[in-house]
DNA sequence: TGTCGTGGTGTTGTAATTACACTAACAAGA
DNA sequence: TCTTGTTAGTGTAATTACAACACCACGACA
């Protein structure tokens, strides 16, 4: 836990300590990815671990720090995290202290984001998702991985924020790869297609892909403004 | 926090105060309430709350905690409870230290349960959930209560766990009233009584009620263990 | 000009969901 | 004992959603 410090904080009964911790999941045409760093620190040094770090008592809250620990160890920057749970078991940090963590989870596009190591985190890289569930991670954190992995493949269908991981104008193939993947099986062709078109959420740009050696798809674009309107009407997304 | 001590417990960095509160609903024939009590003590003293308490550091994981607070403070004992978030905004609670609580859900047959004030409890009561909404609670208690209230109307979809909340033997009506009150609006009873049955999960005892000055209606029960059965063939409940 | 790889398109049968209205049973009171 | 009030209990038809399924189009490259 760092340096010495002239001063120390005292309490009537033995306290806990607070940690967050981010699954970071990045998807790219090479498929789905969650953020992993190794440790720089003990306890667990040089295992690899969820990034994430304690909380700054009374001066931030949960959010604030996840986001804060997540730059910190990795240099990644999200817009939304969503809190997934809080593990509190009192063996599941060796120290001696009674450490508990909420855990948060985000989805971002990979290649937006180039992860670096920072404090604490001698290195942070994304590792594809079956990879990452045969390693052996620091703490409690394949439990805590192997929820977030459920709860984000509950998460895709009834929400559409898996357009915010495609590029702005994307096939529609890469839709169906993308959903074939979250929902761990394939789907018909034309029936994803249909259901995706006659949703009308999903804008024909009339270009094509360029430097592919076959036939070019179309690239669509996801309409958000029109998403909110509905949303606000009391439609509700899902596929 | 109290009286000095001899021993102190000292730490390098300020920590934090976790504490667990406990949304639980309780459902009869006059409908769906919650179990409020009356603080005995600062802050809030004489304010109603949402039963919860302080971790106990070191000894205890949450999900003990929570059980034990709700029993220290009303008497109530409940079999699951589920994990609903956690709350750590550091002007949550106006005492010095931050204290972040983790708050869980329960669902239990209001007749099984009387509540009764205890530690730091005057008083322990179900309250009706539409009179809950109005009420100020201490801290940030109605907006925990709203998500848990929320999550509830999302889970009896999805979860038996409805049919825990009538007595063993029920008419079906009952589960309609339960479902309707849960989702907000009326269904139709034709069509609800046939998916029921059509599930093959209700058993028809072939007794009806008692005591009603109208035509009495067949009772049925639950097979639970015909559940758990198609459960594990993957089956999934969903009403 | 043929072949490889991927894009793109409709129809039909089946299952699930919705909408909808009357008679039956029983108790109470006239 | 007849009438009234209250809730239980039941079936069918129309609509909609879902699942299954196969072929031609286009462009690159050999």
């Amino acid at each position: 836990m760092g340096q010495a410090e002239s001063k120390r904080y005292q309490y009537e009964f033995p306290m806990v300590s607070v940690t967050v911790d981010c699954c970071i999941f990045g998807w790219d045409i090479d498929g789905l990815h969650v953020l992993l760093i190794e440790r720089g620190e003990e306890p667990y040094e040089g295992q690899s671990a969820l990034p994430g770090g304690f909380l700054r008592s009374g001066r931030e809250d949960l959010l604030s720090a996840a986001r804060r620990e997540l730059v910190e160890e990795t240099g990644v920057r999200v817009s939304h995290l969503e809190q997934l749970g809080t593990y509190g078991d009192p063996d599941r940090d060796p120290r001696p202290e009674h450490v508990i963590t909420v855990a948060y989870i985000a989805l971002v596009k990979r290649i937006d984001h180039s992860p670096q190591g920072g404090t604490d985190a001698r290195t942070a890289d994304w590792i594809p998702i079956d990879k990452s569930h045969r390693m052996q991670l620091a703490f409690d954190h394949n439990t805590i991985l192997a929820d977030a992995t459920n709860r984000l493949y509950g998460k895709l269908r009834y929400d559409p924020l898996g357009f915010k991981l495609l590029p702005n104008k994307f096939p529609l193939r890469d839709v169906q790869r993308l959903y074939e993947t979250a929902m761990g099986h394939e789907v018909d062709k034309r029936n994803f297609r249909k259901k995706l078109l006659e949703m009308g959420l999903l804008e024909d740009t009339r270009e094509t892909e360029t430097d592919v050696r076959h036939r070019a798809a179309r690239l669509y674009r996801f309409n958000w403004k029109a998403y909110k309107q509905r949303q606000e009407e009391g439609w509700e997304f899902e596929i």
